[in-house]
DNA sequence: CTGCAACCGTACCGTACGGTACGCCATCCG
DNA sequence: CGGATGGCGTACCGTACGGTACGGTTGCAG
């Protein structure tokens, strides 16, 4: 994953990470509406600092998105002990993983920063989040359900639609609502059911894909 | 609620329409860079006058997300003969207009700016927005669902799992992939994939919730 | 014709914010 | 101790944009 690679080079001084975490706090807390004074003053540093340190307003949110999307980690999971029970864990630990992140709300600003950052020309933060977001978890589940279908636990003719079935399975319409902020969709409220979901999207996903339902 | 009589009430003139297209022109253009000013040269009116209309920028953008959001149309579905066939006809007409209008720009953009929105404390455009797309779907679909369920066409303990899980079958990664500025999902490409991506959705639908499959 | 209302175009104001400059202090090195 | 570097705080500049004011024009009613 280069990504990774290009982010562990991108190595920030403690005190840098303090004026980032400052600024994704700010985000957090405020919305888009982050200035730079405000940044400066959070992090009891000059904003001449901030110019210096991150070229400008773009480099300094581009820096927190990066920073902070990359702390976004995958489970583990070993593909050489590979049978029906360690795959419906496996798939749950994803599935977990996945609704657990984009539900808190550092996911939930990281996105909206992101998509109105992508409502001008400028995509740079949207391919950031997608990299560490759906892309990510692409990259580590295809590997798995392929090693899946080897095993013949899995049947299906294209990993990439099977992967996207499992995305669409769990997360269903709850990050747009989130997005959109939805005030029926409270953060706790999802919470509660998020053990409930995630075997539900489980069980459907090997009803649709186990090798024995899909002859 | 209140909203919804407001839509209603809420007509504009034609010249107020022509502004309103302006308006959403330029935020399609744009992005978010949506200027009074702008506007009032578009649309060749005075900023004066948008003033006087819409009472504020907020109030433009309220309105404008409003007058498009409301344009988005429900397929009819006869719940009167329903038969697998009809059923599956019916699904398969909700997933493919529920896809043709999120691949859109005009839908990109309006779910990009009410997220923006949203992400300022203003939730206004967030659930003008939600109430016109994800909940208008779900007050169509459920009792569409729900008669299948009388007619023994389908089986679920709650219409709300089974409605979600529908959307989830469908929309998939796509929409926050396009509203984060994906690249690799050129609004073409994805459209010549929505016939095969609707057939998919309703199928797999169908194996989970159809009274065969699910004893 | 006259008055009036609506509206266009433009000039204008105030503010917020991105970006820069500068004075001051602390730490470090010779 | 003295110069230098890095960084804090603040003041400042320019601009973009939301919002207002005003003069000019059109159309209509009496």
């Amino acid at each position: 994953m280069a990504l990774a690679i290009k982010v562990n080079e991108e190595t920030f001084t403690p005190r840098q990470q303090a004026v980032l975490t400052a600024a994704l706090d700010l985000l957090v807390e405020n919305g888009d509406g982050l200035t730079m004074t405000a940044v400066a003053r959070r992090a009891s540093c000059s904003k001449e600092t901030l110019y210096k340190w991150f070229g400008d307003r773009d480099g300094l949110l581009t820096a927190t998105v990066q920073w902070q999307a990359a702390k976004v980690r995958m489970p583990y999971v070993d593909r050489t002990h590979l049978n029906i029970k360690a795959l419906r864990t496996s798939l749950e630990q994803f599935a977990r993983d996945l609704l657990m992140t984009l539900i808190g709300e550092v996911s939930i600003t990281l996105n909206r920063t992101a998509i109105t950052h992508a409502a001008q020309e400028k995509d740079d933060l949207g391919n950031i989040v997608l990299e560490n977001g759906p892309l990510a978890i692409r990259r580590r589940l295809k590997p798995i359900l392929e090693a899946a279908r080897d095993a013949r636990l899995l049947r299906f003719s294209s990993s990439e639609d099977a992967y996207r079935t499992f995305f669409g399975l769990v997360v269903r319409d709850v990050q747009i609502r989130l997005l959109l902020g939805d005030k029926a969709l409270t953060q706790s409220n999802v919470e509660a059911n998020v053990e409930a979901d995630v075997k539900t999207a489980t069980d459907q996903f090997l009803a649709l894909y186990g090798a024995k339902a899909n002859p």
